[in-house]
DNA sequence: ACTTTACCTCAACCTTACTTGGGGTTTTAT
DNA sequence: ATAAAACCCCAAGTAAGGTTGAGGTAAAGT
């Protein structure tokens, strides 16, 4: 408990491999947060590292900012998130890389049986709708009919 | 072998379950072809269907418009392309779908360990950086450093 | 014949996630 | 005391994958 050190936008950027444009992006999205010192430039906590680190690692499992600023919104807000804050979070998407793992799956297992066979673009074709888990992707229901065969 | 029937546009949009102004983007971006009636209006052949089906089927896997029109110029470019063809197509996009499934296990199978431990922002984290299989996405590795923990 | 529906083109707009550039200030290094 | 880095803000640009709208033609229904 020596610090709760300032670092710098420069300084932040490198250590996390993100440019520094992508730090007042995040910053202007409410995803971070820096204060400013006498000659108005950004200085952040050290606990900005873990949400960056956060963030990559979200992205990487298909989850989008708008996504990680909700769930950002759930940590404390009084208190530098710990460990324990940040296990929760990433408890809520392990359930959400099983669904995306659980739905790919299910389309490899279609596809030699789908794309070959000619039902790829019938009415009930399992890889063109399977039980779309991620029916919030915004891909509806598809309506072909019996006419779509070769 | 009776047909060669000509699809109208808003024919091939309402079975696809896309709309119109897909398949004029498609067009534009060459993955599906046309020809047009004496009105100027589009025509399709029936296998248009099926490339539109690939199309989507290839989104819900997370391939881009980019390499499903690559994987198109694959097919042969004489004749309608026949069951053997596709067949070929989906041995291929398998690999993939098993490459990014492995990766999300190895996302998830790392997220309980990793969130929670401290180790997200360190320079070896398996999640912050697990051999990037999809290291295409443009995510390059990442340098954070031992001061990075709490 | 007339009206509706479908279609055409082209340009502009949308969302996500940023990057780039211009013009100006602050810090840091020498 | 400078000069080079680093930083600031804001506007505009980029890429993917389309959608929306305007203004006009073609085909279908009655």
């Amino acid at each position: 408990m020596l610090e709760e050190a300032n670092l710098s936008v420069g300084i932040v950027a490198k250590r996390c491999g993100v440019n520094v444009s992508a730090l007042h992006f995040y910053e202007q999205k409410g995803l971070i947060r820096s204060w400013r010192n006498q000659g108005n430039q950004r200085r952040y906590k050290r606990d900005v590292l873990r949400r960056i680190s956060v963030i990559k690692a979200a992205q990487k499992m298909g989850i989008s900012l708008e996504e990680v600023k909700a769930v950002f919104a759930q940590l404390p807000n009084q208190r530098t998130p710990d460990k324990q804050d940040w296990a929760t979070l990433s408890k809520a998407w392990q359930q959400q890389l099983n669904q995306r793992i659980a739905y790919l799956e299910k389309l490899r297992d279609s596809l030699t049986g789908c794309i070959g066979c000619g039902c790829l673009s019938m009415k009930n074709c399992p890889i063109y709708n399977p039980e779309d888990i991620l029916a919030d992707d915004g891909v509806g229901p598809l309506l072909l009919d019996k006419e779509a065969e070769e």
